[in-house]
Formats: C-alpha cells, sequence, structure tokens
DNA sequence: TCTTCAACGTCAATGGTGTTGGCATAAGGT
DNA sequence: ACCTTATGCCAACACCATTGACGTTGAAGA
C-alpha cells in the first residue's frame, strides 16, 4: 500500500500553467467536471474528456486527485459546501437541524446526477457515500464538539428525507407543536450510531430497511409524530 | 442501424454445449449474471467474467442479448417477474394495489444493486427505466387493458413508495378510512400522464420533484390524506 | 441415411476506460 | 545562479464493451 503523492491544496503553490495557458486548481478541475457532469451527464464524465476540456492531459487529473473516486467525492463536497456558504446556526437546534436538512435536500435536487455518481460509482453500494470530513467540517465551524457533530449529521440526514416527504409541498414543516414530541427527538439523537452515514439518496425503500432494521427504533415514529402535527393543526 | 440478430428465445432451439459442456439459455446466463451481482457487487459483473463464468467466451453474451444494458434490464425484470410469480388480483383495485406495490418494494429491497444498476447504467439518469414490457405483460395478464394497466402501473409505483415511507412498521397500511378518499384516489389514476415510467429506486428529493412540477397534483394529498387515517384511526 | 443450412460458440481485433511510472521543465527557496 | 521540488506530459498497461469473421454442430428435409 503505497500512500501516492497528490499535489497538497496550499495556498503557496508552484503554479505551472498547461500548455494552453490554463493554471490548474482543484476548484478549477472540480468544477469543469461539475459542468461536464450537468452538460453531458454522467457517461460523459471521464478522466480523458476532462483532461481535453481543461486543455490538459488525463494523467494530469492524478496530480490532483487519487482517482476518479476521489474526484467524484470533491464534486459531491463541492455542490455541499455551496449549499451550506451562508449558513448561519441560530442556536436552535431544533430550527438549525431543520435548516440543514433542507440544505441538503435543495443541494441534491440541483444536482442528481452527482449524487447517483456518488452512490454507484464510488461505493457500488447505493447507502454508502464517503464525505464525512466536509460535512463534520462544517459542523464543527459551527461550533459543534466532534461527538455531537456525527450525531447531528446522521440525525439531520434523515430529518431531510422526512421532510423531502411530507412537506413537499411547502418545504415548511412546522415545529412539533408539544413537548412530548421534542422528548422523543433528543433522544433519538442520543441513540444514534456512529457509523458510516447513509446517503442522502438512498433510495426510499433501503431508508425502510434502515428503519427496520432496528438501528432508528424510534425513527418512524419521529416521522409520523411529525406527521401528525402537520395534519391535526 | 442495423438490426442485429439475437438468440430468440423459441421452444426448439439447436442447443449445443459450451466448451465445459454448459448448454446456454437466456435464463442460465441471467440467474448466473444475478448471482454474480449479489455476490460481488455491480462492479463485479463485467462481460468478461460473465462468460468465464458461465464457461464460456464474453462475446457469447452477445448472442443472447444486444448489449450489458439489455442483460442488465433482463436482470431487473427476473428480479420482477420472480416477486410477481404468485400474484393472484382479487378484483379489488385498491387493495390489488396495495399488494403489488408491497411485492415492487420487497423485490427491490432484496436486490437494491439491480435497481441501482438499471438506474445509473441503462439510461444514466435515475428515474428512469425502461422494463415495461414485463410490468405491463402481468397487468394485461391479469386483464387490466391497455390503458388502464399503463395508469395502473405508474399509480403503484407511487402507492409503493408511499407505504414504504409511512407504513415501515408494520407493512400493512389500513385502506383510506373515508368515502372521499376514494374518490381522490380515483381521481389521481385518471390524471396520471402515460409516458415513461419512474423508477421505484429514485432517490426521495426526486419523488418531490415530480410532485411539485405538478404532474402529480394530488400526489401529495394522497400521501398525506392515507397517514391521517392511518394516526387518527 | 445423407445433405444442407442456419444456429451459435469462439477467436481476434478495435477503440474506449482508469491508472501508473518515467521524463522533462518551470517555479521557488537559498 | 543553483538546486530541489512540483507538476504537466508522454507512453504504456490492463481491462472494458462490442463486433465481424470463422468454423463447428445439430436439426430438418430428402
Amino acid at each position: 500500500m503505497t500512500t501516492k503523492r497528490v499535489v497538497p491544496e496550499t495556498a503557496r503553490r508552484r503554479r505551472r500553467p498547461t500548455k494552453q495557458g490554463q493554471v490548474l486548481t482543484h476548484r478549477l478541475i472540480v468544477e469543469t467536471a461539475l459542468r461536464m457532469l450537468r452538460e453531458h451527464g454522467a457517461a460523459g464524465l471521464t478522466a480523458r474528456r476532462l483532461g481535453l476540456a481543461l486543455g490538459a492531459d488525463a494523467s494530469t487529473v492524478y496530480r490532483y486527485f487519487r482517482g476518479m473516486d476521489d474526484l467524484v467525492l470533491a464534486i459531491a463536497d463541492e455542490v455541499f459546501a455551496n449549499a451550506m456558504a451562508d449558513w448561519r446556526p441560530t442556536g436552535h437546534w431544533r430550527a438549525d437541524l431543520r435548516d440543514l436538512g433542507l440544505r441538503i435536500h435543495h443541494a441534491y435536487l440541483a444536482h442528481p446526477q452527482a449524487a447517483l455518481l456518488t452512490a454507484s460509482r464510488v461505493t457500488g453500494r447505493p447507502n454508502e457515500v464517503a464525505s464525512d470530513e466536509t460535512i463534520l467540517g462544517i459542523l464543527r465551524g459551527a461550533g459543534f464538539a466532534d461527538a455531537d457533530a456525527v450525531r447531528i449529521y446522521h440525525a439531520f440526514i434523515d430529518q431531510s428525507l422526512a421532510f423531502a416527504i411530507l412537506d413537499a409541498a411547502t418545504l415548511a414543516l412546522p415545529a412539533p407543536a408539544r413537548e412530548a414530541d421534542e422528548e422523543v427527538w433528543r433522544d433519538t439523537y442520543a441513540r444514534l450510531p456512529a457509523r458510516t452515514h447513509p446517503n442522502i439518496a438512498a433510495t426510499a425503500p433501503l431508508l425502510v430497511a434502515r428503519m427496520n432494521n432496528s438501528a432508528y427504533p424510534t425513527a418512524l415514529d419521529m416521522l409520523l409524530s411529525s406527521a401528525s402535527a402537520q395534519l391535526t393543526t
């Protein structure tokens, strides 16, 4: 297992222009790749074509990313970071979680191909993805402790799905009305395990499978109680 | 556009054994492919490896299927057909739809990789798939007219998702309580457009997008009223 | 039983893919 | 001015899906 040398993303770099005069950066590559993804679809994004679009060689991409999988993850992170750029947590955890969920939801709604790519290409499984770094970084930057950040992250993925399904029309679900609900929510967060987080693009059946497999014993209750609050007011 | 010659699936075929003595059939190939998919994941299913597993050459697969995409669709159909093998409609459309939805749900729950493959590989988009033939065939066999079959199919895809989300714990959602609900359902079926059906493995955000884009004006209402019936009884 | 002929398994080749190691050169630091 | 490192480029490799030619084989017609 040789650790491969990759161009670091330092501030002071020895920038050398490509043959066509481009100066490559991580950002530029990711943005170009994202554009290709949007314009030509998932199958249109290949190392060779990306190099061509950058005015460089295909192998040059490998100076910046360890492989196409790394690049795809970077794309997902880019999408994510853009969605979070202007996020300012209010300190009210419930409102903050809801805001986060909606942002994720919108980000992947704008770039479904990125989500699909991540799911199928990188892991080969539909319910895993690997960009914890970016997300946890954001949460830490917002002042959350590490352990809390992980649990919060898991929680708001679920919230995002719940909102997406139950609150499609207005994307504005009112907060749970009763104090008892808040109790349930807190309890739920406390139980969430610290394992590889699910992809937000997971299929609905898989979400159900996870719920059924006892990892999230109260997730469904949470979902249904939210619906209840929505419907009875 | 040359029409490619492919081995037909006739009863009387000139069966010739492969080098290792295997006699190839469509079924055998699909079943082998499905097993490879389960055991080695989506990336492990290639034409070469499939040929090897069959004791034949990679190109032999192309005698039976027009390409890997065709094969993947055949796999999806196989999964689907298995799920539907013992389906006997009762004639009560509401109960039948619910049954169908659950069967689809379970089929793709058992083989998420097949769904993912179909979505990413064949169409490059997450919300399309192309195995209408099999599904419509089943519905026709159950006595539905063509136009009805298409609408019913679209409808029960949505139903399957709705059940999957709202009815995860018991997989047994009671029928809507009031007559008014039934009216809404009937109306919904009547409005469903006859276009390429959505993949059941569509991501939740994409489902929402479809709902928001006015193609399904009453789908959300349908969903929520079901939840309401569930919660108030 | 013999001939014929299409079915169909196999071989070889093509162009595309991700990926890597070596080489040359430009950019900094000293 | 030198020297080291970063980093773009070239050539090559293994694997992929796909195709066309080739030859064998089994079944049908006589």
